[in-house]
DNA sequence: CGAAAAATTGACGTTGACGTAAACTACGTC
DNA sequence: GACGTAGTTTACGTCAACGTCAATTTTTCG
């Protein structure tokens, strides 16, 4: 009913969007319900329907949920600003003035550059770690020589 | 009353130990009473006195906890094997069974491995992140070029 | 020594991120 | 067109990780 060959191919119900994400049902509707993701259609009954740019978005949110350990509140905002710019292009030809333009350009990118420097800080101290770890690694090995020297049961 | 010249210098009370670290108070407390950090010592009128090694597994619990994404469960569980090795050292002279020596290396060593798979799942996500925005950032500097290109306000 | 500052234990409160139950409705299918 | 599965809203429950009193010591410092 939309448009071309199978433009609405991309319906899923909110139960093999949350399997398909790993997420829960209620996740999705929580989600939904704080205003982080609106599923982008509905059935005409009223049911969800989550397309695949939704479920991009889905991974999206538990990336930076997961990865970076932002909360929703913090995520919200990110994917706000990423919302703004999106809006930008898709209303290229609409009149958006030029100043509102500029301000949502440069709150994404001190968003980004703020993301950026987390990502960096993250990679250190993940480096960190990894070095101690294999430092760790290798004593292990050593002490289980000892060990297996003295007695090999 | 310890021994050397100045070996209980590094008596800290819960306030300061806090402040250096970054935490609370109250968190400090309930690390204790969860048996997550017991503070190597008390004054005679019972105020806890945290030790240098005290701090450095301060820092160690909040590096799983922000970095790894740990909870506070997990990390005890990582704390309860690394201190089984300590005490392999500690009580070296002690009769403890080759036995269970063997047993507590091997689970550490098995805790090492999966903090090792951990830590390079989130090194590759970070990567992954950090390419993507920095992508984001190049777009963003275009855009903003074409902006400025049209008006410089 | 005496008062202010800091600690102690105990108990209840809070916040984020969902889980779970209930009562009802829509959807595919035989 | 009945029926079982999945979905909807509403609402209360939960769990981790602390926060926040409150009443009572301890400790420090002038």
């Amino acid at each position: 009913m939309t448009a071309a060959g199978r433009p609405d191919s991309d319906a899923m119900r909110i139960g093999e969007a949350a399997a398909t994400t790993g997420v829960s049902t209620r996740t999705l509707r929580f989600y939904e319900e704080i205003g982080l993701l609106v599923p982008s259609g509905r059935s005409a009954g009223g049911a969800r329907r989550y397309s695949e740019a939704d479920l991009a978005r889905i991974h999206h949110i538990r990336d930076l949920q997961e990865v970076l350990g932002f909360d929703l509140g913090e995520i919200k905002e990110v994917l706000r600003c990423e919302d703004a710019l999106g809006g930008l292009r898709t209303e290229y030809r609409a009149g958006v003035p030029d100043r509102r333009r500029h301000e949502i350009l440069v709150e994404a990118s001190d968003i980004n550059a703020r993301m950026r420097s987390v990502v960096a800080a993250k990679q250190e101290a993940l480096a960190a770690m990894q070095a101690e770890l294999e430092e760790k690694a290798a004593r292990y090995r050593t002490l289980a020589r000892q060990l297996g020297q003295v007695r090999t049961d």
